[in-house]
DNA sequence: GTAATAAGTCAAGACATTTGACTTAATAAG
DNA sequence: CTTATTAAGTCAAATGTCTTGACTTATTAC
């Protein structure tokens, strides 16, 4: 009869959590606005001059901001703007996928200061684990060679890879990665690495690497649609990416689209895997990127069909996510080849209407992001960044501290 | 040459901050747990005893929170449980439909204290202003009557009517409410009120219903399917209402489903303005309600197809909600009678497999929510409420204070 | 040359949480 | 029945962070 109903509650804060918002809030204001005087600071975050002056200096003993030369704007003393050092910290971050595994060093303000790639052995998991790690350890190893105390100043790892996550498996879909997906992946790297792992789906690591150094950099509210092996949205909702309960949230490729009397995922639709199915080419192939960029460039008509089909899909999904999530844009990234996205973008247009078409709109509804296969490791390695640094709900709380 | 740049940056947060956050979370923990000790309050947010203490006995003096009989449990001194004290805030929730606007005086906790409603005039704005005020004020007045000084505990005015807001209108389409959402209705009643009005549409009203006394009680990841004149979708994201860049996140209504050729948005074939399309019943009909509720429970052939055509609908659209926002459940409600959302409920299993079919659920993937016409009214009523005594992120920061 | 303006510092003060010892009140054990 | 143990809650002093208001420094405007 003993009374275990447990007490759920949010955490409470104290000054601790006060000063650690604080400093977040001088880094995110220097990261969207570039470099700022104490002056500016204290008046963009509404605290007092004083308060500001002793983070900044504190911030400059950690390394992570630095002043630059005293600019003169009229009457008055002049400002000593600060920056964000890059070097003042750096993440590593991985992204798997199905037949290859890429790792990067990025530091602070997102310059990938280090990249690799491997292939990844058919055995799954128990084969990949060793390969991935080693990957990781040279990436390690060579940032330490470039930078000096670089181990000092790793904030993490973030690991990516196509979603979704936990779900009670559908046998062996061979459009997803199951055996990755119920491999306990953050315990093995976090043993094998010693670092603190993070891990979202590959649509999300994008969206984050679109917050940090891309279209999405300073936006609130933007959905990133990700065309990869498989399509996925990123959110960024309240300026924060948004994971829903299980770490799937915008896992739009695992909708079902009706058409024609059955019922298909958009992801069997719209993604790369059902391109390569579509050309019959195999996944495995080590120059499939380079292959299909030159298919998309040079207007393969077989290809052509698949864009028009595909950008079709696509022009439906877009519409979806304004009309679901109410974002001030819509972003096209992938980690398909640049002269593919840039068709399908071509092809998509005109959009559907959908409450997106406001007046005094100021962002374009959809932007292109990035097109780069190293776009999910750096989005991975901009996990760990913004945990650490951007002011967030969470990081108030005591048991974050 | 002058550099008017605007500089961007988050709030900086103090000491009033902190404590004001924990006050919230006091509060939270209260509304969510029921009575608590003091003991259980520190241990619940981390907190020290003597600050629970503190801010116990300020919430105390400020008639927010009661002491109850201690209660023994033990070895140990007996423990002193606190409870909210229902008559410490009250907030007016104002529903404006298309043919009908509802009020409703609402307590701390979510009692319905007072509710009265009128019908709207044809005229639009310039006419319906006069009797929403007069409402109100009715309501106001009656409450003033039941409840000694509930003016001086009156913390706001929230207003709920359908979306979207702000959209480049489509010339005047009979399924939206063109007039009243370009109508300066946030200025109008601030003005006629002099309290602080918050304006939201009413699938977010709904969902903050049932997340303050409904099925999303202490629930952080839900989405309430709302089907009233409209359908929309109310999302509670992180333990908050998601609003979207424009207050116009959920309205999937405006969603175009292609079927037989040809678009539709899905506002066209679930909601009661379909219903009454196919029926060929005149909306602004007083006995609506019960008509609808007697034709649905007698289980009429004419509405029978109806339900089916919808249920499907609604079947794909839980899917969609499921895979877009990966919520911990999907509430389905309504400002429909009661009769009708329970046949839906009834035909829209077994819901498609989607990702939300995980391993150790514990909550249903679908679960009826209110289906009641005040509901909207007693969500608007909320907004208020969860805004003065939520813990949120905002809540934190010095430009709130 | 002097006044006005703005950046930034200094030192004291204010405020909310924390710490550790103490009081109170109950049950469990011998 | 007495004593030890456990747990709730209080007291007073200490701590940490932001704020306040006066002051210094450096530049431009008149």
């Amino acid at each position: 009869m003993n009374d275990v109903r447990p007490i759920r509650a949010k955490s409470g804060t104290n000054h601790e959590g006060t000063s650690a918002h604080n400093r977040r809030v001088m880094i995110d204001a220097l990261r969207i606005n570039g470099a700022l005087s104490r002056a500016d600071l204290a008046r963009a975050t509404r605290l007092t001059k004083q308060t500001v002056s002793n983070i900044i200096e504190e911030l400059e003993r950690d390394g992570l901001v630095s002043s630059q030369e005293a600019v003169r704007k009229g009457r008055g003393q002049p400002s000593t703007p600060y920056r964000l050092v890059p070097e003042g910290a750096f993440a590593i971050g991985l992204q798997i996928d199905r037949h290859v595994t890429r790792a990067v060093a990025v530091d602070l303000v997102g310059n990938v200061l280090v990249r690799d790639e491997a292939g990844l052995p058919a055995g799954g998991p128990s084969e990949g684990t060793k390969v991935i790690l080693d990957l990781v350890a040279g990436v390690r190893a060579e940032l330490a060679g470039i930078v000096q105390q670089s181990e000092k100043r790793l904030v993490g790892l973030g690991a990516a890879m196509p979603g979704p996550f936990g779900v009670a498996g559908s046998g062996d879909d061979p459009w997803m990665m199951e055996a990755w997906q119920k491999f306990p992946l953050l315990e093995t790297l976090t043993a094998g690495t010693g670092l603190d792992v993070g891990l979202q789906n590959d649509a999300a690591a994008a969206a984050t690497a679109e917050r940090m150094v891309g279209a999405a950099h300073g936006l609130d509210h933007a959905v990133c649609l990700f065309v990869g092996y498989g399509i996925g949205a990123g959110l960024i909702l309240n300026g924060e990416l948004y994971r829903g309960a299980n770490g799937n949230a915008g896992e739009i490729g695992m909708a079902l689209l009706f058409a024609d009397g059955k019922s298909t995922p958009l992801e069997h639709r719209a993604s790369l895997a059902s391109l390569y199915q579509y050309l019959s080419i195999d996944p495995a192939d080590p120059d499939l990127h380079a292959h299909i960029n030159d298919l998309a460039s040079r207007g393969d008509p077989g290809i052509d069909t698949w864009i028009e089909a595909a950008a079709a899909d696509l022009r439906w999904s877009i519409h979806l996510v304004e009309t679901v999530f109410d974002p001030q844009t819509v972003i096209l990234c992938g980690s398909a080849p640049e002269a593919l996205v840039n068709r399908l973008i071509a092809a998509i247009g005109p959009l559907l209407p959908s409450i997106a078409e406001r007046r005094g709109r100021t962002l374009p509804r959809l932007q292109p992001g990035m097109a780069d296969p190293w776009s999910v490791a750096l989005g991975a390695a901009a996990g760990p960044i913004s945990r650490a640094f951007d002011p967030h709900f969470a990081a108030i709380l005591k048991d974050s501290l």
